[in-house]
DNA sequence: TGATAATTTGACCGGTTGGTAAAACATTAC
DNA sequence: GTAATGTTTTACCAACCGGTCAAATTATCA
């Protein structure tokens, strides 16, 4: 009656990688549209197609589950913030981050459900992340686009107050995506909607900061 | 042993309007942090400050509640909308639009929290609402910005997501609000931060709305 | 093959949840 | 003042919650 969990196994079974992804899944399904407090480990269980005992044979409680996908999350999500680069074009940079973000809400909107449910929430489990690296990581970008802007390569603007308009305007397709296809009507709610809340966003930003008369 | 939610009684006393007034504040103070599913009517009862037998003497269910919450809502929050007058000039109806949108934001947190996780949530006690009257309104107003573009007004770009792209930006300061502070930091996340997002926004919106070589 | 370790299950537990019943208490109208 | 009505409380319930336990089952490997 060894315990997969405990610290003395090293090496983790086939079998373990496999369920604790299942389960990663599912719980991913469920905290994303509830939020921590609203879903029940039972409803990850049946999301899953496992009994709940056996759920708590990978992860010890339900908030190690929330975590770990938080984590994840966390991970994959700034990494489009990463790659912007000092030394590109700042149209180009730009243009590709919107770009990148969007395909993000398209592709993975249950990990943009879950951030947006634990920031509604007041960020209980990643405070300290908001507060530690990507204040941090934010404050660097920031000053990319100051450089960029005394370089007389983009419009003057506050470049924060510029990032959480990138955020908020891509994220909004992920997180709000119910009410983005009631407003647009069946005709137009089909995967389109990317690619033109992509043109449309494009063409705002890009002229928002065009130096004027350039 | 009349019963105050009896139909039969017509008139409301005086204690019940204050009463459930103070239930819809503290209910609102949950709801908009923990979702529908994340509260319990205890912690409602206890943010008010009556006991719960007594909150249910007022309010059947906890869904009764929450529908009330989420009505009255929506009715202040499509109010700004309403506003955008066709007749009025584009540069200064959306320009206050935007600045309307953000003082909900500052002025009534909130809301707008309640209104996010509803929709996160995938809408289902209100998704009739988004299908009917707003949608037939964003749709009325979509026509609006039309005119104004085909009058050679304002740039060409497609209406909807400008409607989308100003929900999300401003709305962001209210449902984002830990992460924009932590971002900020202590010195920038004062009340100022709403002045700094409001002059970003209308320089971004106007700049990017602007007709090109005017 | 059999022993050993890994996995799964059903039964269970104390605490919480949404909600009820009835009686005690307060207010209002006459 | 008192009777009728409106309000609040105490005690309670069945269902659900997160989590445990030991036994049953299955996979692994010598």
């Amino acid at each position: 009656m060894a315990v997969a969990r405990a610290a003395k196994t090293q090496r983790r079974t086939r079998i373990q990688e496999e369920k604790e992804e299942r389960i990663l899944d599912g719980a991913l399904e469920v905290f994303s549209a509830s939020g921590f407090r609203g879903t029940t480990i039972d409803q990850i269980a049946e999301a899953t197609g496992m009994s709940k005992p056996n759920l708590l044979y990978y992860f010890r409680t339900k908030e190690a589950i929330y975590r770990r996908l938080l984590e994840r999350m966390l991970f994959t999500w700034l990494e489009p913030l990463k790659a912007f680069d000092a030394e590109g074009d700042p149209q180009a940079e730009i243009r590709s981050y919107i770009r990148r973000k969007l395909e993000m809400s398209r592709d993975y909107p249950r990990e943009s459900r879950l951030f947006a449910n634990e920031m509604l929430q007041g960020a209980p489990h990643i405070g300290d992340e908001l507060n530690g690296p990507l204040k941090q990581l934010v404050d660097e970008k920031a000053d990319v686009i100051r450089a960029w802007i005394k370089a007389g390569k983009i419009a003057r603007c506050d470049p924060y107050h510029l990032i959480f308009a990138i955020w908020s305007t891509t994220q909004h397709y992920a997180d709000f995506d119910v009410q983005v296809r009631a407003v647009l009507g069946e005709s137009r709610a089909g995967e389109g909607r990317f690619e033109d809340a992509a043109r449309f966003l494009e063409q705002m930003f890009m002229r928002g900061l065009e130096i004027k008369g350039a």
